[in-house]
DNA sequence: ATCCCGAGGG
DNA sequence: CCCTCTGGAT
């Protein structure tokens, strides 16, 4: 079921996953792990979370932003893994990205982490690294960054490189402060170690 | 382009 | 205090 190594959110399926992916927009991955084991505790599949309290699950995930529209958007989610999708996930991006709350990088992470398809999903770090490494130009968009990389990366290592990426920047060339000093890329990245930490 | 949102880091 | 976090919908 879950091939090898995914990201560092905490799923025990695919629809934990899922769920868990959504509520990590704009939210730190430590965050939405300490919510989701009550979470999940509550209502464990799409069944369940089909049938919640509005302002119960807005309660449980409180604490990782923007739970509002999280909440309405996971019920509403697992309804229609429910009515629509026989209580399977779809592995196709299309058809993930008809649930509220699941964009382009949701459904990529989604394919890639539960289901091993290969994809590149580019969040606020892929999206950072390529620009600062200027593998892309400064105003290119996500889908633009996500095409280089695919063209860059043969298709065996999608999903390895989109973790590496991650890790990279979470970890060391972090969009504040990065650590330019001890990068190991240092001699191919634009800026030289001169990132002001505006 | 803007809104939604709280926690943690620097 | 201000910035950032594996964005998505309007």
């Amino acid at each position: 079921m879950f091939p090898e190594a995914h990201g560092e959110l905490d799923a025990k399926t695919p629809f934990q996953l899922l769920i868990a992916v959504i509520l990590s927009a704009q939210a730190t991955d430590k965050g939405v792990n300490k919510a989701t084991p009550a979470l999940f505790a509550a209502y464990p599949d799409s069944k369940q979370l089909a049938q919640a309290n509005l302002s119960e699950v807005e309660a449980l995930i409180k604490t990782i932003g923007l739970y509002r529209s999280k909440a309405k958007n996971i019920i509403k989610t697992a309804m229609m893994i429910e009515e629509e999708f026989g209580g399977e996930i779809p592995r196709d991006k299309q058809l993930l990205q008809t649930l509220p709350g699941v964009g382009r990088k949701t459904a990529n992470v989604v394919l890639g982490d539960a289901f091993g398809i290969p994809g590149i999903a580019v969040d606020t770090h892929v999206e950072r690294i390529s620009k600062r490494l200027q593998l892309v130009k400064q105003s290119a968009t996500v889908t633009e960054v996500e095409e280089k990389l695919m063209k860059v990366v043969p298709e065996s290592e999608w999903i390895v490189t989109h973790h590496r990426l991650i890790f990279f920047g979470r970890y060391h060339c972090t969009a504040r402060a990065p650590k330019c000093a001890a990068c190991p890329v240092l001699p191919y990245c634009h800026f030289g170690g001169k990132i002001s930490s505006k």
